[in-house]
DNA sequence: GTCTATAGGAAGATAGAC
DNA sequence: GTCTATCTTCCTATAGAC
């Protein structure tokens, strides 16, 4: 169940259910209110990202600059690919809408695989929150200003080893 | 005329009206439509921003490290400041509000000094969009995981270090 | 210029036939 | 399970009195 192509906010049940190829009130059927939808696809497009991660965790160089590069790539590039997605998993756009727990579940795990690979190369919390950041400010930067190119996107090389210099990585 | 403070997409007429003491339909003597006031608040907000960095531009440092820091200090903490306004300024939350021509000069102004002050100190475009995402990512990181909070926005001196020794800054 | 009243439309959600 | 038809609500915007 993928969103539309103009932004999050604007989406109707009825455009949601022409998607799939049904009318309005069958969706009721599946989920109970809208919210429970945007819960589904909220977990559904976390849980795609986990499984992104996982399949690139056991092929993961042992050097901390590589693979931390590896998977700043991965992320970005998954989340440079499609924006609604991305505001969904990301950004607080939608008014009324907060994840149930079982939907963050996936969300918390990809943070706490990243944590991992951070304490395994020696980096601190405050390490991880300043990557945090950059990535996300590429990702949105690369949406909001260059939409369907890679101005931004390309950079994710630079900001590693930038920030790789910055934490004392060799 | 500052916006709520729980997201800028959900915002009504009615509530416009009523922060500023009046009702609805009076809004239209003095704007055409929701966008037009959209348009206006778009236009405020970052004519603000443009004052606010007027201001600090002739005590400025010579050195460019640190009048990076301060200048991203400023930006910084006038974007964490406000959620709704942030969301207006930058973010493309709203379906189907394009800002007029009129509205985007004072935010093309601050990014033109922005990139006055890069030359000034022999960095490059690329540098420049860098520092937007770096910037852009921890306002983003401290709305959206530590709304309220410093957590992110307290990064901001260590970012520009990690730009300015990448940027090869004395 | 601001109000009350309301038009006109679209949204989420429900009822009930098939 | 999916449909058509409809309810209810809330939105932007307009009309017209004061």
């Amino acid at each position: 169940m993928i969103a539309g192509e103009e932004g999050l906010a604007g989406l109707t049940l009825r455009q949601v259910a022409a998607r799939v190829g049904m009318r309005a009130p069958s969706l009721y059927t599946h989920f109970d209110s809208k919210n429970a939808i945007y819960d589904a696809m909220f977990a559904q497009a976390w849980s795609e990202c986990l499984v992104q991660y996982e399949e690139l965790w056991d092929r993961l160089p042992s050097d901390g600059r590589e693979s931390l590069k590896a998977v700043a790539r991965s992320f970005v590039d998954f989340s440079v690919r499609d924006l609604p997605r991305h505001q969904l998993m990301n950004l607080r756009t939608i008014p009324g809408f907060e994840p149930s727990p079982e939907a963050y579940a996936p969300a918390v795990a990809v943070l706490e695989k990243t944590h991992q690979l951070f304490l395994r190369h020696g980096l601190t919390d405050e390490d991880l929150d300043l990557y945090v950041a950059v990535i996300s400010g590429l990702i949105d930067a690369q949406h909001a200003n260059d939409p369907g190119g890679q101005r931004w996107s390309r950079l994710v090389h630079r900001a590693i080893d930038m920030l790789a210099d910055n934490f004392g990585l060799p």
